[in-house]
DNA sequence: CACAATCCCGACTAATTTAGTCAAGTATTT
DNA sequence: AAATACTTGACTAAATTAGTCGGGATTGTG
């Protein structure tokens, strides 16, 4: 799972989705219309979404997309895993082959990173999305508070974007 | 910020730094050596290092990088944001061009999230890597138990890697 | 001084990925 | 039949990462 453009581009159109479930299959024209995103591009997104059964497709006039499921249990790590390639995590990835000490430490931090982010996407519907309830609470790492953050974000020169793009 | 391999490589040559800190100044040379990331590219990293304070550079025989700071001082998030280029945030970024409404639902999803990832990247500094206390704990939002998780995590089909390459 | 080690710098190339286009289908409703 | 809309695959363009190359500038040592 990577945290791209695309990713977002596909839960902006599962929202899409999510949000028009009632009145009926939609087509990627609308949410081409709606969100801005390239027809062409939805389209490729949307075959793996189908693949991976995250929605349902009717041909035809009349047709489009539906949700597979219900909103509340669409989380949005999937849909991001869905529209991604696999990757082989972490170059020296979970083998033994970090021999050298150094590399398995950073190799440690990035896993742990990497779990935190999925745990976090995973525990997010597009029902939560919808309803704005919004994200689970910023969790404030109070627990360890071996540095008092704020600072250190002072010194980053703008509001940061840790995805890309 | 961005996290990519351009970020971890820094981090580790950062690492490398830290764990010879004592021996005076490191080549890049022995850094590309251990390491095994290409010299040249060592350079352009250590460049923007440099000219964010985070290493001091010797010249001639016997030169090298150092650390600018403490171990404990340098937090993880200062080194990537050190080499990876400034991004205008996230397309809409907290301009109100989000007009409809769904485009803003996403929006503060990966802004929320990008929040949680800065957050823990700054609360981890070189001297927890050096000294394995690792990262803090998994923090398991176990205050918010809408979802639990791990059923939705054994459908993806591999340990993932949230993080690019 | 000469020389080698090392940082420093900018331009260039290659590989990968994202994003998007295009064209030709197939299925379904009216 | 005809229009609608999904389906597929190949192709292009732009951006980014990763890496190369060639030349400097500095400085310690013999």
């Amino acid at each position: 799972m990577k945290l791209t453009t695309k990713g977002r581009y596909a839960v902006t159109a599962m929202l899409d989705l999510a949000l028009n479930n009632d009145k009926g299959p939609v087509t990627l024209a609308d949410i081409a219309d709606r969100q801005g995103i390239s027809l062409s591009y939805l389209e490729q997104l949307f075959s793996r979404l189908r693949k991976k059964q995250l929605v349902t497709s009717v041909r035809g006039p009349g047709g489009g997309y539906s949700l597979a499921g219900e909103p509340s249990e669409v989380h949005i790590a999937e849909v991001i895993t869905a529209v991604d390639e696999k990757v082989d995590a972490m170059r020296c990835g979970g083998k033994s082959n970090c021999h050298n000490n150094e590399r398995c430490l950073t190799h440690d931090l990035w896993r742990d990173l990497s779990n935190r982010i999925y745990d976090y996407l995973s525990d997010v519907t597009l029902q939560d999305l919808v309803e704005r309830k919004g994200v689970p609470e910023m969790a404030a790492n109070s627990d360890d508070p071996k540095v008092k953050l704020g600072n250190v974000r002072s010194t980053a020169s703008d509001p940061l974007a840790v995805l890309n793009q």
